[in-house]
DNA sequence: GAGTGGTCTAGACCACGAG
DNA sequence: TCGTGGTCTAGACCACTCA
């Protein structure tokens, strides 16, 4: 089937996973003792462990050894609200998310991304969520410090930062127009490390940005979701029924 | 700054492409002759390239060489209809697309994704969008044949299948509503083949659904966009406002 | 200090593509 | 046929984790 080596032996392995051979938390045997195992060099039993760890069944611990992962939790973003997919009773941890925020100075990206001049103030809101000890999703909001200085919520229940908008809101700001922007790439070293993933490991990077009636963006977020745990959900209604009421 | 020996390989190779040194179509000395270039083995230099094939700098061609990419039109998939940037005369060749048609049985996949029994009759149009030599984007669409059986469109301009809407429009059948799903992950080695990609290269993946009035679904389709030259936007106005008109 | 993964070496052999 | 990339080997050396 998979003519390649490292393809059966990732096959196997993600077999015994699946089967509960191996359970989360489990470490898996040493490099050099599975290349023994399946008789193949250690080079290919670590092309073999990429894959899993891409498809977020293993998390790699650099001097520690190839870890089992328990199953996450989805990340389901729909419509440009998170709506992390609470299945119920299945998962024993529930999700925390941590929010730290600085202040900080527009540079070249985030200014472009806010309409606002290089240099203006920022203020900048780092959402990491957890589920049980593995981090989960990243999201960075940034609010011009022209449009409102909030008071960082310690602790959130929106991992992708949507009470934001909400404290936007209750401050007198509302959103009218939210528009997202949505690419597909590797993990850069800086989100690998912080998400406990590979470099080689898919994301889906979103940009969103929030505007007021008046076309002034009042927030923007840079979101980094794991593709083995994440999809976006976007529903459009009666598409292209208005060209025969525009005048 | 890259500690990697090939992140700065990939970095000097990625300066010679940009800096015009190294041309569109130019083939890179040979595997062998750059690890000697650079002091370094031949698997370092191999994951230098790699990272420039998942960048879409690069094209891999076994037996022929590692060919500099031209830059291809991004892919700009907005609020359910494909707008592929059509930058103006930035690029000397236009896209071209070519429709495949054949009857299929409806699998596990897709009959869930239409909401049909198993077994059922569809009908599978493939679309692969080229500009000049290079595959661009591969779009399946399905329709039942319950709802309709249309003539294929032997030429289209619409690379992500956005026709097919317009041909059931023109038969009597409306959609009303679409819903996409987004992931972001890497390509299988079918798409990677027919796309010219490698397996390390991540893709944004689309399912798309369109129902009519009644909630039934009148075509599904899975979109494969290499996520170098690929982005999804969506615009949502006026979100939450409905809260105090709910009863 | 013992054991782990991370990076890199210097080859071998095979499969593919073009002349 | 020959040069190319694709896969794999069998190590070396370093960096990290944990007892």
């Amino acid at each position: 089937m998979a003519g390649n080596r490292y393809e059966e032996i990732a096959d196997d392995i993600r077999q015994e996973i699946r089967s509960g051979m191996l359970k989360a938390d489990d470490r898996l045997p040493s490099e050099p003792r599975l290349a023994k195992r399946y008789a193949v060099s250690v080079p290919t039993v670590r092309e073999a462990l990429e894959l899993l760890q891409n498809e977020g069944l293993i998390e790699k611990r650099h001097g520690h050894g190839n870890i089992v992962r328990r199953p996450l939790e989805r990340i389901v973003y729909t419509n440009g609200r998170s709506a992390a997919a609470y299945s119920g009773s299945a998962f024993d941890t529930a999700l925390s998310v941590t929010v730290t925020s600085s202040e900080i100075t527009a540079e070249d990206r985030l200014s472009a991304l806010l309409r606002v001049t290089r240099g203006s103030r920022l203020t900048e809101y780092v959402y990491l969520s957890r589920q049980g000890e593995s981090p989960h999703s990243l999201a960075r909001v940034y609010v011009p410090c022209s449009v409102a200085v909030l008071d960082p919520p310690p602790v959130s229940v929106s991992p992708l930062g949507d009470d934001i908008r909400d404290l936007l809101a209750a401050s007198g700001v509302e959103t009218t127009a939210t528009t997202e922007r949505l690419t597909a790439r590797l993990a850069v070293p800086a989100e690998a490390k912080r998400l406990r993933i590979g470099t080689s490991t898919p994301v889906l990077a979103v940009e969103r940005v929030s505007m007021d009636a008046t076309g002034r963006v009042v927030e923007a977020a840079l979101l980094v979701l794991p593709g083995h745990r994440a999809e976006a959900v976007f529903t459009t209604r009666s598409p292209a029924k208005e060209l025969e009421t525009t005048g």
